[in-house]
RNA sequence: GCCGAAGUGGCGGAAUUGGCAGACGCACACGAUUCAAAAUCGUGCGGGAAACCAUGAGGGUUCGAGUCCCUCCUUCGGCACCA
């Protein structure tokens, strides 16, 4: 064995003796081994590894390799998330195309991951942009088109003029693009979407299953899924025939309405105003709401700023006749686009009644406040009885709520109603590097699904991708021409592209039957892989990605081709890696690169830093110090091992076991017990490193004062050390594995059980306390009991002075941790 | 504004069910080794002379609180005129 720990050639000879003898390889429908599908995000192609991904990866491979040993047949997969703007970007850029620059940064990245030494079966690797996977994202476009759950339709949406082209709601973040940061306008186009919103109740309601996610991206989920309970109800225009629809969560403030608001955009404005002597004054106002920018248009600091229309409208419950207003606070997006203005219960409509004078009437009293004297400052939205309110008055308002709206409903003037914050997911892009739409547009039939024996629709590779706001494809005359497949007749073909996020919302299924070219995923091997036990990746997928990806599941399963509707049954969101208090990145210059990292010190000691630095759900705080530490301590087990190995300071002692020898074997069984709970139930790897750290510094002592120790207990303690570590220091406990004698892999071994018996300690330290202060420590036997403890500490002498002149009120004992004496 | 998470030595963090606060590591100091240095091995390392005081601040529950409850402060994350 070599004296020195050179990790270089180490960590190359495992990698390559691992892909030859095919370590990672991963065996279908072994029905002999439970299953354990464990998947980390797939990255974009971006072209470097940064340290986000080598956290995410490691800690994914950590949990890998653990759950094989333990015994499972584990699927380990990586992939790439590879449509997106960044290529194209870069070929404007470079003049290289998209799918050059994307093929070779993958190249760089799969070089990079491998020199980590992840446990990959790269056999397994998807790719979403080569047509042999975006044949298949086509092709589930194609079930939910003829589900209906994909549709065009002309709506005003979220322009980006950064990445010129239209986003998804979830892609909007503060008002601007979330990508590049660029304020989102809006924008009247035709577009396709997704009908998430067919799911909002169930992807709501399945929340409640998800027992192994984090609830920090559960509530996320639930607000931005957003369900109100509430009612619709119908307010005729005085003089036509105009019906106006609001929405309301408050059917129990009917009586308290003083004026109707519409959103600038509602189809009924330019109506009621064209031909009326408000009808320039009302254009203005919504050319000019329509030329804010969505940050400015949607923020709360703004203030309130309608106009009256000139027009009014009959509350349907008492026939009042009350003004119409366009107002910047009521949103086309939410509810009906109108509101009913209730000023003395809703702070908005107060703010608004406030400043343009308009009544306001209290129909909501806390109980026992008499009527007249009730000067609002503010509105009043809490709990009370209805007052004002006709036949409803005396009611609880918390029953009025129903009674109303059940009456309403009985009149045919409104009904109970379910409303979501979520929008339909809208999945079209101006832009050329993502999976085209299979659809045709034919003169004579219309819109036509591309038939599924003609997919792929290839992406064209001669096309000038310069950002124009149309997709490049438009100027592309051999992709764009095309025969309709129903009569046969010249056609055109849709020429968007999917958001690449369609990519990713069923990967996870591909990689189940990765080389399938009849189906986007083996009904077998998915029903045999699926669902995802553990998922790991950044919390700023909390709702894009990951809710995307559950209802594409709830989608699959209503299909009937998949049998679970839920794909990821654990969530583990990992934190950010920070440098000097900073997210790294390069434009604030404070990254640490991966490559140079492995270089210097080797992969092992990066994964084990990275593990051991912080607990994975938390942010880590990069520290070059802290790496040389982890290499430190790497290089201090190699010793151990050497010297063992080479028999230095040998031990003669055979049979015979010590006090010390006992204690070493209790503290391996500690160390197996601790590190799996660390591993197995709280992925706590930093305080798992931290026990094996201990286990080391104890067995140097060991040897260094016991020049006789026993063989078989060294022995056992040396090799479970070494398993140990094989999770988290893959090559290095593979190297001294075989230094040990034996020729099988380390990651082979079964994953080492305790004997609870070895635990056991005869005696154990513990506390005395006077008054709950710690002034004394004593070792007493382990096993006695509750009465023995306090007995034998209250005849100790140090006890009997320290409470000399004190009454004794009372002693609680705690076997095996402490005696707390109370006294006066 | 609403929702959520966090706040512990010089630093990263530990304390799993209310029971020894600061495990482990970094940094630092000292000793051994060395001609010397690096590396290594070892010792010390919250404050205080001590009694004691210390887990963002202040209250509370308890024999006992970093941990539970209330009020507040700070930082971070999400949502934000959602009717």
């Amino acid at each position: 064995m070599k004296e020195r720990y050179d990790f270089s050639a180490i960590e190359t000879k495992w990698q390559k003796i691992w892909e030859e003898t095919g370590l990672h390889k991963v065996v279908d429908n072994d029905t002999t081994k439970e299953k354990y599908y464990c998947l980390e995000m797939f990255p974009y192609p971006s072209g470097n590894l940064h340290m986000g991904h080598v956290r995410n990866y490691s800690i994914g491979d950590v949990v890998a390799r653990v759950k094989a040993m333990q015994g499972y047949n584990v699927l380990h997969p990586m992939g790439w998330d590879a449509f997106g703007l960044p290529a194209e970007n870069a070929a404007i850029k470079h003049g290289i195309h998209p799918y050059q620059w994307t093929r070779s940064n993958i190249e760089n990245m799969r070089k990079q991951l491998s020199r980590l030494g992840f446990s990959y079966d790269w056999d397994r690797e998807v790719t979403t942009c080569t047509p042999d996977y975006y044949r298949w994202t086509q092709w589930l476009f194609l079930q939910f088109y003829k589900n209906g759950l994909a549709y065009k339709k002309h709506a005003a949406v979220n322009w980006c003029p950064g990445c010129v082209t239209v986003l998804a709601n979830e892609q909007v973040v503060n008002g601007a693009c979330e990508r590049c940061g660029t304020s989102v306008e809006k924008k009247g186009l035709s577009q396709w979407f997704l009908k998430i919103t067919d799911y909002a109740d169930r992807l709501l309601a399945d929340i409640e299953k998800l027992n192994g996610w984090p609830d920090k991206v559960k509530i996320m989920q639930e607000n931005w899924i957003g369900r109100s309970e509430g009612a619709e109800v119908n307010f005729r225009v005085d003089g036509t025939d105009d019906i106006i629809t609001v929405y309301t969560t408050r059917p129990d403030t009917i009586y308290g309405v003083t004026f109707m608001v519409l959103a600038p955009e509602h189809p009924l404005v330019a109506k009621l105003t064209t031909g009326t002597p408000y009808e320039a004054s009302v254009r203005d106002f919504v050319r000019r709401m329509q030329n804010l920018s969505e940050i400015d248009r949607t923020s709360t600091d703004a203030e309130k700023e309608g106009l009256f229309t000139g027009a009014h409208v009959i509350n349907p419950m008492n026939g009042e006749k009350i003004p119409l207003f366009i107002a910047n606070y009521v949103l086309m997006d939410y509810g009906t686009g109108a509101v009913m203005g209730v000023p003395a219960h809703d702070q908005r409509d107060f703010d608004f009644a406030t400043k343009y004078s308009l009544q306001i009437r209290v129909v909501i009293l806390p109980e026992g406040v008499p009527d007249k004297y009730v000067q609002l400052t503010q509105a009043y939205d809490a709990e009370g009885v209805l007052v004002n309110s006709g036949p409803f008055d005396g009611q609880n308002n918390e029953d009025a709520i129903k009674n109303v709206a059940a009456y309403m409903e009985e009149k045919g003037i409104g009904k109970s109603m379910v409303n979501f914050r979520l929008r339909d997911w809208l999945i079209s892009r101006q832009r050329y590097w993502g999976a085209p739409i299979p659809i045709i547009y034919c003169s004579k039939c219309g819109e036509v699904a591309v038939p599924e024996e003609q997919l792929p629709v290839h992406l064209p590779t001669d096309v000038e991708f310069k950002p124009t706001g149309k997709s490049p494809l438009t100027d592309c005359d051999s992709f764009v021409n095309t025969v309709c497949p129903e009569c046969g007749g010249p056609a055109r073909r849709e020429t968007d592209t999917m958001d690449t996020f369609i990519c990713s919302s069923w990967y996870y299924l591909r990689y189940c039957s990765p080389h399938d070219d009849r189906n986007a995923f083996t009904k077998d091997n998915a029903a045999y892989w699926m669902p995802v036990e553990q998922y790991i990746g950044g919390v700023e997928h909390a709702i894009l990605h990951l809710l995307y990806s559950r209802f594409f599941t709830k989608v699959l399963k209503d299909q009937g081709l998949v049998d679970f509707d839920e794909p990821f049954t654990n969530l583990l969101t990992q934190g950010m890696v920070l440098k000097d208090g900073a997210k790294m990145s390069k434009s604030k210059g404070n990254t640490v690169s991966p490559e140079e990292t492995v270089a210097k010190y080797g992969a092992d000691t990066a994964r084990l830093f990275i593990l051991f630095a912080a607990p994975p759900e938390r942010d880590l705080e990069w520290s070059d110090a802290g790496v040389e530490g982890a290499y430190r301590f790497l290089n201090r087990v190699w010793r151990l091992v050497y010297a063992y190995i080479d028999r230095l300071n040998e031990s003669p002692a055979l049979e015979e076991v010590s006090e010390a020898d006992k204690e070493t074997r209790r503290l391996t069984h500690y160390t197996i017990k601790k590190i799996t709970d660390d591993v197995n139930q709280r992925f706590n790897f930093n305080t798992a490193i931290s026990t094996i750290m201990e286990f080391v510094n104890w067995l140097y002592q060991y040897r260094e004062k016991n020049p006789v120790r026993n063989s078989s207990i060294e022995a056992e303690a040396v090799n479970t050390l070494v398993i140990l570590l094989a999770p988290f220091a893959p090559h290095f406990a593979e190297e001294l594995w075989h230094e040990l004698g034996y020729t099988d892999s380390v990651h082979k071994q079964p994953w080492p059980g305790y004997d609870p018996a070895a635990l056991v300690q005869a005696e154990v330290e513990i506390v005395v306390q006077l008054n709950g202060k710690v002034k004394s420590r004593m070792t007493v036997p382990a096993d006695i009991d509750k009465d023995e403890m306090e007995k034998f500490v209250l005849e100790q002498d140090k006890i009997v002075e320290l409470i000399s002149g004190k009454q004794v009120v009372k002693v609680i004992a705690v076997p095996k941790k402490l005696v707390n004496i109370v006294v006066k």
